[in-house]
DNA sequence: CTTGAACCTCTAGCGACTAGAGGAAGTAGA
DNA sequence: TCTACTTCCTCTAGTCGCTAGAGGTTCAAG
């Protein structure tokens, strides 16, 4: 029996993002205190972690909307439980990929640099020309900040 | 002298998105025809197409807007160029980092799946508690899905 | 002159939270 | 028991970088 503070300092998940999981429903509605508060207990807590660690594996919350689906019903096959981590998997490696061309692109464009004035400088030279690129870094990665 | 479409179809970069740009000051607001409709010149067509390839490498706007104005002023050592662009390699090659150490555990994740009922599912099992991972991928990458 | 494409502004939505206001409940020590 | 302090509550709005849609206007080709 833990308040949300407790839950969130066992689970590592924030107190706003518990009420938000539960506001969006992938989070059951727990029991309420004579005044109000949330009280959870065990369940909530191994749920939330599972959301935690599957969140920290990149799955979106549809997925693991899915995937909790799934892991309520212990009798079914798990070939779709293998479908959406495949997916993810390739994903991730999409991501990769992308993410390294526009690594060595950075390089490339940092290498060059001698630092000099603006008119000259290679930075500002190549992010106005892409043919100075040697990659198709056609990223859509952009914009992507870890939060 | 462009149109709006025009413009779009020679950088692409989407209508909505340039007004977009316009609206938040990244891209000057452009003359209007006699109708009030925008009309480009050569220049707008050059900044954007810096803006998009500034994005395709990652930067966010705010950076984008940093580097414009270190661009307008040529005289400017270009050593702040220099750090932003840094920034932005260290940053990506921390994601890289990240996505490889998810790579890594979603592709352990699969291997052991043998496709039997959830009840003894590896993919599920994993997800619910964390030490059975081989790595820390305590990534903050998680939901940011490439658009 | 008509048609239809392209343009205009404005508002709202996406995902996954995060921040803050303004107030109520719970808890620890005096 | 009182007080102070922390934690909790709901609600709304903001983040980033767009994207979608409504409802209306302008432009260019035939």
């Amino acid at each position: 029996m833990f308040s949300i503070g407790k839950l969130s300092g066992s689970t590592g998940v924030k107190v706003p993002t518990i009420r938000y999981y539960e506001q969006i429903g992938i989070l059951e509605e727990p029991d309420r205190s004579e005044g109000g508060q949330r009280v959870y207990g065990e369940e909530a807590k191994e749920r939330l972690s599972f959301i935690r660690h599957a969140r920290e594996l990149g799955f979106s919350l549809d997925e693991i909307r899915e995937l909790l689906d799934l892991a309520d019903d212990p009798n079914q096959n798990c070939m779709a439980a293998y479908e959406i981590a495949k997916r993810q998997l390739i994903e991730v490696r999409n991501r990769i990929a992308r993410l390294t061309a526009l690594q060595g692109e950075l390089q490339r464009m940092l290498d060059q640099c001698s630092c000099n004035t603006i008119g000259t400088c290679r930075i500002i030279q190549v992010l106005s020309d892409h043919s100075l690129c040697t990659s198709e870094h056609l990223g859509t990665e952009a914009g992507c900040k870890a939060s």
